[in-house]
DNA sequence: TAATTTGCCTAACACACGTTCGTTTCAACT
DNA sequence: AGTTGAAACGAACGTGTGTTAGGCAAATTA
C-alpha cells in the first residue's frame, strides 16, 4: 500500500465514506453497524455491498485518505528551510489545524484504526510510528543544537501529540475560540514546554 | 452513586474483576466476549454470572473502583496547604503515578467508560468533569495571582490530561524510563507551559 | 433499439453474542 | 450424617451481526 496510488472515488461511493466517517466517529467502529450505516444513507444494508466489499473495506478507505491527508499537509514541512523550531512550530501548528478541519476522520487517525483486520492494521500501525518519528527526529536535532531542553523526545512526542489529539473530542465549532486561536494555544503552551 | 459506598470484594470476584482489567484495557470492552473472560478464568461463560449480574456490571464496577483511587489520592492535594504551583504541581504528578500504577485499570478510566448503559456513563461523565474542573480551577486561580501564563484553562486542562493519559498505551515497565523518572518529565514539561 | 451496467431491492443465512435455565458438585457448618 | 450455600456445569434461547444470493428497474452505452 502506498499513498500515491489512492484514486478517486464514484460521487455515490464518496457520500457513503462521508456518513462512515461521521457515524464511527460518533458511536465508535465497532458500535456502528451495516445496518445504521444504511439507514443514515436511506438504503437497505445489503446496497452497500455494491459499493464496499466489507465494513472493513469501508473503515480502511477512511483510514488511508485520513493518513494521506497528514502525510501530505504535515510531514512535508519537517524539510523545509527554516530553523528547528520554526519547522516545529508549523508542524505542531498544521497537525493541529488537519484535526480541526477533518474532526470526524481525526478519530479515525487517532482510535478507530485499532480495529482493522490484521494486515492493514500492520500498515497503519507502521505508518504512526513513522510519523511521530518526524516529530521526534526534530525534537531531538533540537536538542542536540541546543535549543530545545533535554527531553526524552520520543516519549515527549507521545505526550504532545496525544494531547493535541484530543481535540478532536472537546471541540465544538459553534464555541467561542476559533481554529487559530485553538492552534496558537497549543503551539505556545508546548514550545514553551520544550524551549530552554 | 458514592465513592465512600464502595464495599471489599471476594476473593473470587476481585480475581474475576482484575482479569477483566486486563481484558477490557487490551482488546477494549466491546471487542471481549463473556466467552474471552471466561477462558482466561478457566470456567464455563454462564458461571460468571454466578458473580456478576452482566457484562455491563462488571465494567462498572471496574470503573468505580478506578474513579475512586483518582478521587482520592489526586482530589486532596487541591486543597493542601501549599503555593497553587506547588499544589499543581503534585497533582499532575500524583494523576501520572495513578496512572502507572494502574495501567491497565487507567484505559477504563479515560475510554471504556463510555460503553456503559446510560444511566452509570452520566454518573461517569459527571465524575470526570468534576475531576477535571479541579485542576481547571487550579489553573484560573493560577492565572489570577499572577504566576501562570494567560491560557484558557479549560482547554488547557483537557489538553495536558490527554497528554498524559495516553502514557498507559505507551508505557512498558520493562523500559529504561521508571515511573520516578516520567513523573518528573511530565511535571517539568507542562509546568513549563504554564509559568510565566 | 438492444445490450450492458449501475444501484438498489427482498429474503435469508450462518454465526457470535449476552444471557437464562435447571442441575450438579463439594466444602463448611449444624 | 444431614443441610445449606456457593460456585461451577451443559444445553440452549433470542437477538443482532456481517454478509450472500438472486432479481428488478432505470440509466448508460453500443
Amino acid at each position: 500500500m502506498d499513498l500515491t496510488e489512492i484514486q478517486p472515488l464514484s460521487d455515490r461511493k464518496q457520500e457513503i465514506l462521508q456518513t462512515a466517517t461521521r457515524l464511527f466517529s460518533e458511536k465508535g467502529f465497532l458500535a456502528s453497524t451495516m445496518r445504521d450505516l444504511a439507514k443514515l444513507l436511506k438504503i437497505q444494508p445489503p446496497s452497500l455491498y455494491s459499493h464496499y466489499e466489507s465494513k472493513d473495506e469501508i473503515l480502511w478507505e477512511i483510514a488511508v485518505r485520513c493518513a494521506k491527508i497528514f502525510n501530505d499537509r504535515v510531514l512535508p514541512i519537517a524539510s523545509v528551510e527554516d530553523t528547528i523550531e520554526g519547522r516545529l512550530r508549523s508542524m505542531i501548528r498544521e497537525h493541529a489545524v488537519c484535526i480541526l478541519d477533518n474532526q470526524e476522520a481525526a478519530a479515525i487517525f487517532f482510535h478507530e484504526w485499532e480495529h482493522l483486520v490484521p494486515a492493514r492494521h500492520e500498515w497503519y500501525s507502521n505508518f504512526i510510528s513513522m510519523y511521530e518519528r518526524v516529530f521526534a527526529d526534530l525534537i531531538t536535532e533540537g536538542i542536540e543544537e541546543g535549543s530545545f531542553r533535554k527531553v526524552p523526545s520520543k516519549f515527549t512526542t507521545s505526550m504532545l501529540l496525544s494531547g493535541i489529539a484530543w481535540i478532536h473530542r472537546w471541540y465544538r465549532p459553534d464555541g467561542s475560540m476559533n481554529v487559530e486561536v485553538i492552534g496558537d494555544n497549543i503551539v505556545e503552551f508546548i514550545m514553551a514546554g520544550l524551549k530552554k
